[in-house]
RNA sequence: UCCUCAAUAGCUCAAUGGCAGAGCAUGCGGCUGUUAACCGCAGGGUUGCUGGUUCGAGUCCAGCUUGAGGAGCCA
């Protein structure tokens, strides 16, 4: 008697008659022997059907199967270093199949296609190993983001996705109709969770936000998910001390549990075994001295251009990018001048013009992945940031009182799990990284 | 919003201004160890749209549409 097992598990059932209900990812013909490549969601396997063992018509059956017929096969498993699949090196010796569906004309081959073209069928990308294997990945990130936190004593508690009022400026919202009022969907929930903190102490927020930035580089998505911790009685060296902590681990349970699906990807692991604590740490004031430097060493002109940047500025891509290129880990830029960074940040003591605001930047040119700060804790002090950022004052009146009923220090972050899921995949663009991403030019399928 | 590039068979791409091609996929045949197999045969085209130049345009020009990469903005 077979029995019933996922790909997943085919190393448990080696010598043993099972079967495993899929479809048919490839196959390939020899004479008499017939090679088929078969998935089932937790995994690729290699199915081999011998002529003279399966008779003439169920043979013939199998050989016209086109690519993702739904089957289920049944047979006995057995090792074969030379059986490629998810895990590789075990094949099924096929005894019987039942064929629920004989597909023809499945338009995704098992060779190259253009972007537009797999992102119109992205419903049907999706069972590519590829794509299989990041979403495998972006589970699992999220379950250890989910992990850490609620191991640490946090509360995850959820925030609004319609919102009245921006937390930095409603340029880039998207504006909805909520009941002939104007309102926004969320690009963060910080300032909820600032509220949350003073009632739970460590709260985070893990879910999609939104922005509708024009923007259309590998880095960016219109919807992407965003885990926000927030944490009271933190200042700006306890927040960093959290992130390192954090995103390490974060890499190194991802590379313990899906190590098949990140040697699949062709991901340099021993990039990911170095994501470690500490990380390096330097102030907006040193990166734009070591900005400077590289700008002045290089020879191309138009690197020198893109390279041109005044204290006060905002990093773009191609300052973090060379900033991090210095790196093997994750790096710290703090201190940012307070006019390039959101209303709510602390300052410096002693030096207002700069802000107690950190951002954290992927290695190998994945960019920001984290943007975080400590918060302004004193009521006047926001209260005039938010009349300098001309910012209606009525919709923050609630968020002015979390400061005057017993205001602490306090610090948050946004991590974006996309930018997370393409730098551990080591992914070329973002838009594989979300099942059915939303981006500048396309929100179908 | 700006800069650069692209659009030809189902897919990926070729084609000096002069007969519209290949590989893959598909169908048929062959092969007992395939890994994007291989060998043989067959079918498959409004060259993104509109106009222009020319004896002749897939190719040159103008405009448009769609897409890609990047800048800015950001996680």
């Amino acid at each position: 008697m077979a029995t019933e097992i996922r790909i997943e598990q085919i190393a448990n059932h080696v010598g043993q008659e099972v079967t495993i209900k899929g479809w048919l990812y490839a196959s390939t013909p020899k004479g008499k022997l017939l090679f088929m490549r078969l998935r089932d969601g937790s995994g690729i396997t290699q199915a081999v059907a011998f002529r003279p063992e399966i008779g003439d018509e169920q043979f013939e059956l199998l050989k016209r199967l086109g690519q993702e017929s739904s089957l289920i096969v049944t047979g006995t498993v057995r090792n074969n270093e030379r059986a490629p699949g998810i895990p590789k090196g075990y094949e099924v010796g096929v005894t019987a199949v039942t064929v629920l569906q004989n597909v023809s004309d499945y338009p995704i081959t098992p060779k190259e296609h253009g972007v537009e073209f797999l992102m119109d069928n992205r419903h049907l990308w999706l069972r590519s190993s590829q794509q299989w294997a990041i979403m495998r990945v972006r589970a699992t990130i999220k379950r250890a983001i989910i992990d850490f936190l609620d191991n640490q004593g946090f509360l995850n508690i959820d925030t609004p996705i319609i919102t009245p009022s921006a937390a930095e400026g409603t340029s880039t919202l998207f504006e909805v109709n909520y009941f002939d009022e104007k309102a926004y969907l969320a690009q963060t929930g910080q300032l909820y969770n600032e509220a949350n903190i003073m009632a739970f102490g460590k709260v985070y927020c893990f879910g999609p936000t939104f922005r509708a930035e024009k923007s259309k580089t590998r880095r960016h998505l219109a919807e992407f998910w965003m885990v926000e911790p927030e944490m009271a009685y933190f200042d700006l060296d306890d927040l960093m001390a959290f992130e390192e902590q954090f995103v390490s681990y974060i890499v190194q349970t991802t590379l313990a549990q899906r190590r098949n699906e990140l040697e699949y990807l062709e991901r340099d692991l021993t990039v990911l075994e170095k994501i470690t604590p500490p990380f390096p740490r330097i102030s907006y004031d040193e990166a734009i001295a070591r900005i400077h430097a590289i700008r002045d060493a290089s020879d191309d002109p138009q690197q020198k251009e893109l390279l041109a940047i005044e204290w006060g500025d905002d990093f773009g891509s191609p300052h973090e990018t060379e900033l991090t290129k210095r790196f093997d880990k994750p790096l710290f830029v703090y201190g940012y001048p307070t006019q390039v960074k959101a209303f709510y940040m602390e300052p410096w003591s002693g030096r207002p013009e700069v802000c107690k605001s950190v951002d954290l930047l992927a290695p190998e040119g994945y960019g920001e992945i984290i943007g975080g700060s400590e918060r302004m804790s004193d009521p006047d002090m926001l209260i005039a940031a938010i009349q300098r950022h001309e910012l209606p004052l009525e919709h923050y009146q609630w968020y002015v009182e979390l400061r005057k009923y017993g205001s602490v220090p306090h610090s948050g972050f946004g991590l974006g799990l996309e930018r997370t899921v393409a730098w551990i995949c080591g992914l070329d663009h973002i838009r594989q990284t979300s099942p059915f991403p939303r981006t500048l030019n396309r929100m179908k399928p």
